[in-house]
DNA sequence: TCTGGGGTCCTAGGACCC
DNA sequence: TCTGGGGTCCTAGGACCC
């Protein structure tokens, strides 16, 4: 049996933590340059504000009917979702944290009332983080994310689904006909790994519901559809085909790509971004103990302006030795750029991109007879992420990021961002 | 004026090999 | 007349996820 435990409405929810004023109020958290909307609290999407809709055509919302707006404040979300993990890990034995706000937990072998248990555990998160939560419990991954859904729907759409499934919802715990009757009631596209694209061509084949897919033949599914497919099918009628992670397998791929607050056209300007997205990139390279064999950097302009000269283009480089040293690829990098680079254009985002990735333990660190060169980069590196982690980001950096006040144009714009109240110490909650 | 960022997996097709 | 069969690796593109 698993558990997928969800934060409702995450970033806003963890906004109200802090700003209890927040509450009952239509609430958004808006994307890096404020660009549009990543999260809303039910008020916010009762006023028909859909995931990802632009602020510029929402933000007249702001004065109509009192929609506040905060830009994302992700060390808070990132510091609340360890403290949820570390509640929701006690409901069983293994726990896979799938994304910043959810997770599953297996179950196997924990005694006693399951749908009790979760209702203590959510009891708890609530009580000591502040965070709301809906619980699903089914014996596969897929139907764990399908109850939550319905957990969550019974709670704010009445009629949707039974009210008693509110909050916490146990397909495992019910009989056939009545899981059926639930499946029947779900739309083909609330089923986790059934996008748009596939929901279309499924509906027009006849399959609508939750309950007609599970009906499918698999070895139908798995030649039409292939073989991802397939497992959800099996997945809804009970069979688990997904195992649990409880270790995120390191990463095969490092990106750092960002749009820019206002449009740059200097070379200049981009070489800052450049070597920052490198740097942050290579940040995450050596967390994960990674070196990176090829490195891309992309630029283009932006494609909502149709009416602009349209410029977008990107550059791949192998590096002779695989590499997790700032500098190395700060410098190649900057190479890719200049044979990229087009005077005239407005650009718009940029991006580096860390690929082949390997194990760092298999690092090459030549034979060094006279220099020990290699070993110095490596503990250069090692105190500058200690000072950078320490004393915060761009403590120390590299000069071609640029001064902090020539740094303007391509950082973003965050006008709307709350304090970091659980990890900075200047921005505590004084009570009294 | 104003439209995010970061990932994964699968598939098909081509190159290449024996 | 009839021109194998099986495998690997790589890449690009698509779909999905949060």
């Amino acid at each position: 049996m698993y558990a997928l435990v969800d934060g409702n409405n995450f970033y806003a929810s963890c906004e109200r933590v802090f700003r209890p004023s927040l509450n009952g109020v239509p609430l958004v958290v808006l994307s890096n340059n404020d660009g549009c909307a990543i999260a809303r609290s039910e008020e916010a999407k009762a006023l028909g504000i859909k995931m990802g809709a632009p602020w510029f055509q929402i933000r007249h919302l702001a004065e109509d009917a009192g929609l506040v707006a905060l830009s994302a404040n992700f060390a808070l979300y990132g510091d609340m979702s360890e403290r949820m993990m570390s509640l929701a890990a006690g409901l069983g034995q293994q726990q896979e944290v799938y994304s910043i706000d959810e997770c599953f937990v297996d179950l196997h072998g924990v005694p006693g009332d399951l749908t009790e248990r979760a209702r203590q555990v959510r009891a708890r998160i609530r009580q000591w983080i502040g965070m709301p939560t809906c619980i699903g419990l089914a014996p596969t991954k897929t139907l764990a994310k399908l109850a939550n859904h319905m957990a969550k729907n019974a709670e704010r759409k009445p009629g949707s689904y039974p009210a008693e499934l509110a909050q916490v919802c146990h397909l495992g715990a019910m009989d056939r006909a009545e899981r059926e009757a639930l499946l029947a009631a779900t739309a083909v596209q609330e089923v986790w790994g059934v996008g748009r694209q596939t929901s279309a061509k499924l509906q027009a084949e006849g399959i609508q519901t939750a309950l007609d897919l599970a009906r499918a033949d698999v070895a139908t599914v798995r030649r039409r559809w292939g073989i991802v497919l397939a497992k959800t099918v099996q997945e809804l009628n009970g069979t688990p085909c997904l195992s649990l992670d409880e270790l995120p397998p390191a990463k095969q791929q490092i990106a750092c790509t960002r749009s820019f607050g206002e449009p740059v056209t200097e070379l200049a300007s981009l070489r800052q971004a450049v070597t920052e997205f490198t740097s942050r990139a290579a940040e995450k390279l050596r967390r994960q103990h990674s070196l990176a064999g090829q490195l891309m950097v992309f630029i283009r302009t932006s494609p909502f302006r149709p009416d602009e000269r349209q410029h977008s283009a990107h550059r791949q480089i192998k590096l002779s030795t695989p590499s997790s040293d700032t500098a190395c690829l700060t410098e190649w990098a900057q190479a890719a750029l200049h044979t990229l680079y087009q005077p005239g254009h407005k650009y718009a985002k940029a991006g580096v991109m860390l690929m082949d990735l390997q194990s760092s333990a298999s690092e090459q660190l030549g034979l060094a007879l006279e220099d020990d060169e290699p070993g110095h980069r490596h503990r250069l590196m090692g105190t500058l992420d200690h000072l950078n982690q320490h004393h915060g980001r761009g403590t120390v950096l590299l000069a071609s990021a640029g001064m902090p006040q020539t740094r303007k144009g391509w950082k973003m714009k965050q006008e709307r961002l709350t304090p970091q109240y659980t990890t900075d110490w200047g921005a505590l909650v004084v009570a009294g």
